[in-house]
DNA sequence: CATAATTGGACCGAAACAGTACTGTTTCCT
DNA sequence: AGGAAACAGTACTGTTTCGGTCCAATTATG
């Protein structure tokens, strides 16, 4: 269905959190104020630490707290960080297609891939928390095709 | 992984190849032309005359047929065909999300999957097929890339 | 009208995902 | 120093989706 895990979802949700407070914050009270269940939301945290988006403080008065402020933190490095590389076919370089050779349109995928990776790293999570995007989304065109094609879903 | 399935990979070659013929063509044939299992790709041709993205013949002569130009369908287009709804989230509207009254951005997931849409829907299968071997990340067609693919993250 | 070719729809196994639970390590408070 | 709080890592299980296969409905041909 070409969607990003409840995973990601749920990082999206506890950083944007994360980031409206000024102190180290656990994962009971990111779950209560976030309405995710506290394991689920412990495992979130645990991926984003590991991946450096926040930072830990073990033992007791410990918590986690935003390693980078909200603004340069972009959609993009949240689904690598939880759902992994974002790659849309898996032919796109040394991919295991079965159909490689005859397909004809070789890796034009990586066009598609990287107009996905452009529209995702210019949303930061200071734009999901702010509704101030508008302006912005001018620019989420990845590819600007001169004529427009009717291509209309 | 936020990847795409494999079958909407499929579908964009046997689409492609399919434009490049005027006749309708068999599920074999086209097996057979682009690699693709000759049951793979049958399904996928169900799939999408179901959607109306090509036209079938049912009995003995029968076969497939684009139902618009290739430069009218995009990618967009197909991945809806194939999987289902471009929603990158479970909670755009409807969903079902259990966080959805605590969780602060409430409907900001649908600029994201604006974003995502509108990258998807800017690239058709003929840019797809336009395609060229000899330089294919400095030389792109018409949709050039504004500071070319280096978004590999 | 019989036959063959081809699509249409339903079924099933496999893999990835989401969620849960447990144990260990670290740090603060008493 | 001792105990409690909180993170870190791992492992397990149920569920959903995906990929692939099989059989039934339909139509041109001879
Ligand atoms: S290389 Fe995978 S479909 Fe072309
Ligand atoms: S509504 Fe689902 S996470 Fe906010």
């Amino acid at each position: 269905m070409l969607k990003l895990s409840k995973l990601t979802d749920y990082a999206v949700v506890a950083l944007v959190r994360l980031g409206q407070k000024e102190e180290v914050t656990t994962s009971p009270v990111l779950s209560r104020s976030t309405g995710i269940p506290e394991p689920t939301v412990a495992k979130v945290l645990k991926i984003l630490a590991t991946q450096g988006i926040v930072t830990s403080q073990r033992g007791a008065r410990g918590g986690y707290r935003l390693a980078h402020p909200l603004e340069e933190i972009s959609i993009a490095t949240v689904i690598q960080a939880i759902d992994g590389p974002i790659s849309l076919t898996t032919c796109v370089d040394g991919g295991d297609c079965d159909a490689r050779s005859t397909c004809g349109l070789g890796g034009q995928w990586d066009m598609v891939n990287a107009a996905i990776r452009n529209a995702l790293s210019a949303i930061t999570l200071a734009d999901m928390k702010n509704h101030t995007v508008t302006d912005r989304l001018g620019g989420l065109r990845a590819p600007s095709m001169p004529g427009g094609p009717a291509a209309t879903a």
